[in-house]
DNA sequence: CCAAAAGTGTTGAAGTTACACCCATGT
DNA sequence: ACATGGGTGTAACTTCAACACTTTTGG
């Protein structure tokens, strides 16, 4: 845009991903030890460089993602997050990096990375609360993650892509509990996620597990818009701990 | 993270600006004439590459923003938007562009920018309807940055950077319309916004230019999060043209 | 006094919360 | 039968849209 001489400056680019799932009803992300030099041996964002010249962002990510998670690729949500380019964030010189939400459902394998040193589903409030410390800004790439999820919930069908294919309303339950940190009514929540047009639609019979009455199966309907939205509730008082309420 | 010869790819990075500003009621984008080769003449966003190896991307942002507007940088609103890096999106080879969203309080003049060929106001339905061309994939940046502002001035703060310092409630619903392009009722929203603690503080007297009872004048308050939100009106029927309504 | 825009009151409809209650299954 | 969780009904309360009405200015 300048003199014709000059000639602008080129960054390397990465993706990281921020992988959320529920594991025993709590909110976890997947982290990975560092097996290479720059934060070695910390727990750190799956993620990395483009592959070649001309790979696609979005790509990038979903082939990041089947490398850490061996999950079947139409199951699961992503988006792109923000993107994180301060100068000092890599020592390694400027590593601009594409952050992306994932959001799969429930797996049960800790999954053994093919590509990481060592990868595990980390409990969120453990990496809100700053007990654990991550690589690079990665602290903050998650809570920005996480801050999304939350709010897209509620006004999106995005709650669904933490369930299998199949659930019943109690599981949307959870997912909401989870990632919100609160308690819901259940006879309410019941209701006012029928009441969202194509948000969740039935699917044939019933299943029990649990050792009550049998509950309907669902199935994520064709909305991706819930109006109305279910909205938070209000922190009563001063309670904004970590995440959890006052427990 | 593969070999230790492997060499990751590099891409050059630009910041693009989506500068919304409101003018006679309209909601306007701020589009430039390109000087340069590429798409030579076709309007396009304000932007370009970072200026050195390592200048941070947001104040890359601030920087394109004042080379554009004559805007005193303490009154703008401006934040990430979203990144945008498709192979095949700028024919000089693999361009990344970080989009940023900014907000000015209407701008009387035309702005005649500094770097730019040509720079103008332009209604932001010409954009969305399509019946404009832009250059690279900005239309779909204007697109999300649009969308973007919709939905945040339903639950933050952010409607009052289209003001100026020191505005009227009814200036305020101006915003509002113009930006989701409905009608609310005067009354309704004097009180709604109102009744949202610390989004907007009374200032010292009134003032009338319209030619009826002088309105009282205001200032943006220090909250951020409106709570209860400001929701948009339910589109009633089949009313949805290029974003204004059945007129 | 009249027009025009600011600001206030009120009412009926709709939504939300909280909780009592019934239903269907395993043991 | 009874414990356990799924699912239904409903009354009290809150919020909201709609619109009549009063206030304050300029001409």
């Amino acid at each position: 845009m300048e003199a014709d001489a000059w000639s602008p400056p080129s960054v390397l680019l990465t993706v990281d991903l921020v992988i959320l799932t529920l594991r025993e009803g709590r909110l976890c992300v997947l982290l990975v030890e560092r097996g290479e030099d720059p934060f070695r041996g910390m727990p750190a964002l799956p993620g990395g460089f483009l592959s070649h010249d001309c790979e696609e962002i979005l790509d990038a990510a979903h082939r990041e993602l089947s490398e850490e998670t061996a999950l079947t690729a139409g199951y699961v949500h992503l988006e792109q997050l923000a993107t994180y380019g301060a100068a000092g964030r890599d020592p390694r010189g400027r590593v601009v990096s594409v952050a992306h939400l994932a959001i799969a459902p429930g797996l049960p394998e800790p999954v053994a990375g093919t590509d990481a040193s060592d990868a595990a589903w980390i409990p969120a409030e453990s990496v809100l609360s700053g007990a654990l410390e991550l690589a690079f800004d990665h602290r903050r790439i998650v809570t920005d993650g996480i801050e999304r999820a939350r709010t897209k919930i509620e006004s999106s069908a995005l709650a669904t892509a933490f369930c299998g294919e199949l659930f019943t309303i109690a599981e949307l339950q959870q997912v909401y509990e989870a990632v919100w940190g609160t308690e819901l009514d259940t006879r309410n929540f019941y209701r006012k996620v029928q009441a969202v047009e194509g948000f969740i639609v039935p699917a044939g019979s019933g299943r029990k597990t649990t050792g009550g009455r049998p509950a309907r199966l669902y199935r994520a309907g064709p909305t991706t818009v819930l109006f109305p939205p279910l909205s938070r509730p209000v922190p009563t008082a001063a309670e904004e701990d970590t995440g959890e309420k006052g427990n």
